[in-house]
RNA sequence: GGGUCGGUGCCCGAGCGGCCAAUGGGAUCUGGCUGUAAACCAGACGGCUUUGCCUACGGGGGUUCAAAUCCCUCCCGGCCCA
């Protein structure tokens, strides 16, 4: 299966400068690269996708290179925004970029047997934070113009909205991006730069600034955008407004893995061929489960368990899907104490005195501490809606916690809603 | 620098002296149905020691018995002009 093919297969490509690049990648040999900005402490779901066409390219004997933005970063990317952002402080952004190089670094090959296509992590700090002003607008602004600039339909809502501006810094940006480009091309001999749709006036930028310089023709792909069946960015977590991380301090594997278990059917398809390395007909036969019986979610298992598994590895995928089965499917109070255990390992737990229990506890106070609730009001709240459980039993408004409740006499699992749980352990 | 319009709760957006913790929509949350889906339905949605109190309508000051609403001033943004 050659990787053109596989990229079709799954619906990897949105644009392309010229697919002829496709069957230069099947080939082989091709350095390509994918920028990464640190706006975040972490990887998100969707960077996934983009790290997911790295390893593709490389396993098909392309060299990646994961371009951290630590350069860019200092600026922002006002593609599709709807406003200005804040400046990053340096010292957030050297957080981030420490972070984010950590995670790319684990699902690309960097060893010396890949050889050839050994991956590469660079950041663009190297050479944005040493080119002077007057060599930057010489020597790349002076092949754009501003019209072709204005035009660009990444920046178009900007300019044409009555009530926010677009800054002149952000409107650089994308100078900046061809600009790393120039210099992989010069110095790494890449020749393709990938990424998500959003950025394909980004990337066209590049190629245009890179041909040229230095007369060489160089590519961009886009890969699409996965929305949810509403229209909604995917990977915006069900309990609330955060996205779903990669780092596991972020998002635990266990709620990643519930996440991915509840993609809509919709979606799910699309998932699969984005976001997991099974084979066509692997993924062939899960559509299929998916319309002829959508309730036993198949593929939506298999999606929780590659993905799960590619991020965090084998077991924590293993663990998480027992700690799901446990949960929703089993009664919590029957477990013995290492099942038990395992099952709530990712949870978020606190110690509490034996003393503070006994005289019982008011379920408001409980939520707060756990960090369930965010005020007394709220925790109220959930209890009276009965959306509040302790060790899967729902609890009725007004009945204190205390020590009876307690499972093997020292922990109690309180669930707020659907899937947000915290440990307590009686210390 | 001048003119002008504007800054309201997570977002959009009404309100334009008291009946305003503030209409409406979206997002979010909880419950119901279901497949731990989607759609749909219902409720909630500043905080607290909750018949009440406190904090909030860009910041500060003022007028008034009483201000998100009026005045002054500062800050920030859009547009036009220089």
């Amino acid at each position: 299966m050659n990787l053109r093919a596989d990229w079709q297969f799954r619906g990897l490509v949105h644009q392309t400068t010229d697919e002829a690049i496709l069957d230069r990648l099947s080939a082989g040999g091709v350095t390509a690269y994918i920028g990464f900005d640190p706006t975040a402490p972490s990887l998100h779901l969707g960077s996934l996708m983009q790290i997911c066409m790295l390893r593709r390219l490389q396993i098909a004997g392309n060299r990646p290179i994961a371009l951290a933005g630590g350069g860019t970063g200092l600026i922002g990317d006002p593609s599709f925004k709807a406003a200005e952002r804040p400046l990053l402080t340096p010292e957030k952004l050297a957080q981030y970029i420490d972070g984010i190089g950590t995670q790319l670094s684990k699902y690309l090959d960097f060893t010396p047997e890949a050889g050839a296509s050994r991956a590469l992590l660079l950041n663009n700090a190297d050479w944005l934070t040493k080119i002077s002003l007057t060599d930057f607008l010489r020597d790349v602004g002076k092949h754009f113009t501003v019209n072709q600039m204005i035009a660009k339909e990444s920046v178009k809502s900007r300019l044409d909205r009555e009530d926010v501006g677009l800054s002149f810094t952000e409107f650089s940006y994308m100078l900046m991006q061809a600009y790393d480009f120039l210099r992989l091309a010069d110095d790494y001999d890449c020749s393709l730069q990938l990424g998500g749709s959003d950025q394909w006036g980004n990337i066209t930028m590049g190629t245009e600034l890179v041909r040229r310089v230095t007369g060489r023709v160089v590519y961009g792909v886009t890969s699409p955008l996965l929305l949810r069946a509403d229209g909604q960015k995917f990977g915006k977590s069900e309990g609330g407004n955060d996205r779903v991380w990669l780092d596991p301090e972020l998002t635990s594997p266990f709620a990643l893995h519930q996440f991915l278990l509840n993609t809509e059917d919709a979606t799910v398809s699309a998932s699969l061929r984005y976001f997991t390395f099974l084979d066509h007909d692997v993924i062939r036969d899960l559509d299929e489960a998916t319309l002829t019986k959508p309730q036993e979610r198949r593929a939506q298992r298999a999606l929780a368990n590659a993905v799960v598994g590619f991020v965090h590895g084998d077991s924590a995928a293993k663990h998480a899907q027992r700690a799901g089965e446990a949960l929703f499917n089993e009664s919590i109070a029957e477990l013995d104490e290492a099942t038990l255990l395992q099952v709530v390992a990712d949870a978020p737990s606190s110690t509490w005195s034996r003393e503070e229990l006994a005289g019982g506890v008011d379920t408001a106070d409980l939520l707060v501490r756990c960090g369930l609730a965010k005020s007394k009001g709220e925790g109220r709240r959930f209890v009276d809606q009965g959306g509040v459980y302790v060790n899967n039993v729902r609890l009725e408004a007004g009945e204190p916690i205390d020590l009876s409740r307690t499972l093997h006499d020292r922990y109690l699992i309180v669930r707020r809603g659907r899937r947000e749980l915290h440990l307590v352990v009686v210390a």
